[in-house]
DNA sequence: TCCAGTCCTCGTACGGTGTACGACGGCTGG
DNA sequence: CCAGCCGTCGTACACCGTACGAGGACTGGA
């Protein structure tokens, strides 16, 4: 369950997927399958239980059978990265800029909040199909804040590292919470409101700290989400800088909206080649 | 070389460091000691080379030695970041509240830099004394902007945040451009200007990324730095929505300006409890 | 002087990991 | 019938974190 993406998946193993599927078309293992093993065993027990021997056994074969698909275990988690990029794409992007740019962060973040082990994965540059339909999403959206297309990644960027900042933060502060015990489930309930550390005030009374103090009397929670606050600012602050952005709505942008069918399709695409042994 | 903090180690082990050196004050083993040498190491040769075994070896000492100063890797990984946050504590915050967030966010981000491992620590939660510190000189910025605690602590976790964001995307484009050996230089050069990926063009030329493709044919290129920008967005959405706050500096304001003696002397204190074995 | 006790070190061993290597069966095309 | 590939997988190796317990050095009290 909570795969990212759920398409029939086409047999055909390491050397060109591209022709149809052979007659007896059972659906043998695959890159993608592979994948999708490898982040449902990730999300209900974390990225530390990705094994290649507990994937292998997850899907019924022997360890070694997955370097036939897999050069490394590095390709495997870029193949989970790019699947697990391709489980938020929009299907429809909003006409308003603020909106459209809101719309994709938030649902970047929820993302991660399903799947916190990609943060763990997220330092790996590999750019697969799905990061680049991503970006294509981002800049239908920034090419309409302005033509120079510098500016259009700056605005990308900024706004989806303040996505992985925050979600970043969030996620290492509810990991501490739920120290131990890792099950599946991750945001269930709305969090605790206090401060959790045990421990915590025996360090913050040092007198050397004492706004920390001060905010701990205050009763103000360190871990509060708002991440919209943040993003907010920031929208504002990309506004300031492009006057005449904000009212002229050019209608619905004939979003690229791809079609589900061709997200799943090409999807077992190789990743571009990272290391060339 | 390139240790975060520089200082005289006490000796002492595992219960309670806090009386004075014994005669005999060589600097045997200690939280601290481990920590600096775990962080030459990483910052040598990667996250993945600091291994129990190597660290031990590089200090001379037996594996198992570490464990009577250490209960986990996981507490190395604390010390470590921990070491790592004091690395970037400013001496002096500026009185311009601008000038100041820009300086924290700056110098975390050169922190970063020099220590990429840092990143994949960084979804740690432990709140270490360092953690505090750096805590609290945000706070001495913040709370110049308003008194509103929630706000204040809205304000340092956006542009931490994007920090966090900023940096991890960079590194792990410089990642990819360097793909094996990762020895010790990491930000040598000014980095190669144009987008680096072998196979680009075969997938951009999809047809489906219309955008990406005329991003290229513009000859813009992905993965440059500009985090100034960013945070400058940021920074002027906040000062948008907290207005009468630009002007009137209200002078150098006391920093707390951690004495170098006291960073040091105390940064042996343990890391707060994080399980409760 | 002896002994008990604490501090610190460390050798060995166990179960886990990624993966190199080569063997093996089944299918297909000549 | 047979060569050759595709896909599978067992074994082995080096490395990892760490539980366990032995042992040495040094202390303070008897």
């Amino acid at each position: 369950m909570a795969a990212p993406t759920e398409l029939a998946v086409e047999p055909g193993g390491r050397h060109r997927a591209g022709q149809a599927s052979p007659p007896g078309c059972r659906p043998s293992l695959s890159p993608q399958r592979l994948a999708l093993a490898a982040i449902e065993l990730a999300d209900a027990e974390g990225l530390a239980a990705v094994s290649m021997r507990r994937l292998a056994a997850s899907l019924g074969v022997g360890t070694m059978t997955l370097y036939y698909h897999v050069r490394d275990k590095d390709e495997l988690l870029d193949l989970m990265w790019n699947e697990f990029l391709g489980g938020h794409l929009l299907e429809e992007i909003p006409a308003d800029w603020r909106a459209a740019l809101t719309e994709i962060a938030q649902r970047t973040r929820q993302s991660y909040q399903r799947h916190p082990w990609a943060l763990n994965v997220a330092v790996r540059p590999a750019l697969g199909l799905n990061k680049l339909r991503h970006l294509e999403q981002y800049l239908a959206v920034a090419s309409r804040i302005t033509d120079d297309p510098d500016e259009q990644v700056r605005i990308i960027h900024s706004v989806s590292d303040l996505v992985v900042g925050c979600t970043l933060r969030e996620l290492s502060g509810q990991a501490y919470r739920a120290p131990i015990k890792r099950t599946g489930h991750h945001g269930d309930g709305p969090a605790p409101p206090l401060e959790p550390q045990p421990g915590f005030d025996e360090l913050v009374t040092a007198e050397e700290l004492p706004r920390l103090q001060a905010l701990r009397t205050a009763g103000c929670q360190l871990l509060a989400p708002r991440f919209e606050h943040a993003l907010g600012w920031l929208l504002d602050g990309i506004e300031a800088a492009h006057p005449g952005v904000g009212q002229a709505c050019p209608r619905a942008v004939g979003a690229p909206a791809p079609d589900p069918g061709l997200v799943g399709t090409a999807a077992t695409t190789r990743m571009l080649p990272k290391k060339r042994a």
